[in-house]
DNA sequence: GGAAACCGGACGCACTTGGTCCTATTTGGA
DNA sequence: TCCAAATAGGACCAAGTGCGTCCGGTTTCC
């Protein structure tokens, strides 16, 4: 449905709610993050691990850890987020050399035709930061609407 | 994983097929088709169902009957065909009304951000016609790259 | 040393996707 | 008039995958 996985979604949120800390130099715990998200604990906890494994937080451990924001949200582009949680983005299968995925591999009309669609794709959501996304502050100079219906 | 559906990209291969037999003013049967295109035959059949129900292509019934194109496919846009397979152009369930997909719904400091993206995303998509992902014809005037890379 | 917290992976349920097939309806031709 | 050809629409089942949950292991502070 062209529609990317709800994790992602959450992903948002959390980041988000990280965000609030972020401004006191203070670590959260899943506990806090999960109520100030209004998200189960263990689905936050799954999110913060691949965030984790993505390098767009830092996770602290020990007792009084927790997690941190590894880079300002307006530095973060919604495509970083996406990938982490979604994979490469590209539309279909058949790109470059993924070969396999098709059928019609062989008399394809449209065989690498696509990739201009998806480095467009790619290129829409690499302007838009979660700080664009995550509430009303403008911290990025031209605000997400401007670039994208440019 | 923001990847549509593997039907979107035969209906672009069958349409594809289809325009061959638009310069002959002919119709195409689906065993025709489905050779033409190297999709399995009940594939194809399902494929123009559905098209035929979006208006994309017209389907003529009877002995001696078959599929023709409903416009040129330089007038189809890709946004359409996807819109046919895969419903509404939206990267999130939590959109305008759409209530009910999000568990952090009430607190949730995102709601109604994704709409500039989603726009962004419905526009380039309706940028790119099924022309320029079929062929080296260029009949739009202006190349899908030229658009997408503004 | 113990408690608190993250880390990594495995498991299972459930939904969606895809491919196939069957029947009804329509139309052209023998 | 009757039959063959071809679409229209839906039902059906199998496979894959996303999503939520849970557990044991490891690290760090008190
Ligand atoms: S190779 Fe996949 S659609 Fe052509
Ligand atoms: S309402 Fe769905 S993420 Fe906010």
């Amino acid at each position: 449905m062209l529609r990317l996985s709800k994790l992602t979604d959450y992903a948002v949120v959390v980041l988000a709610g990280l965000d609030r800390a972020e401004r006191n130099r203070r670590v959260m715990a899943v506990p806090e993050i999960a109520l100030a998200s209004g998200l189960a604990e263990p689905t936050v906890a799954k999110v913060l691990k691949i965030l984790g494994q993505a390098g767009l937080v830092e996770g602290l451990r020990g007792a009084r850890g927790g997690y941190r924001l590894g880079r300002a949200l307006h530095e973060i582009p919604l495509s970083d987020v996406i990938v982490a949680f979604d994979g490469p983005i590209a539309l279909t299968a058949c790109v470059d050399g993924a070969s396999g995925g098709c059928e019609a591999e062989a008399m394809c009309p449209v065989r690498g035709r696509w990739d201009p669609v998806n480095r467009a794709i790619r290129d829409a959501l690499a302007h838009v930061t979660i700080a664009d996304l995550a509430g009303p502050a403008r911290c990025h100079g031209t605000p997400a609407a401007l670039v994208l219906n440019a």
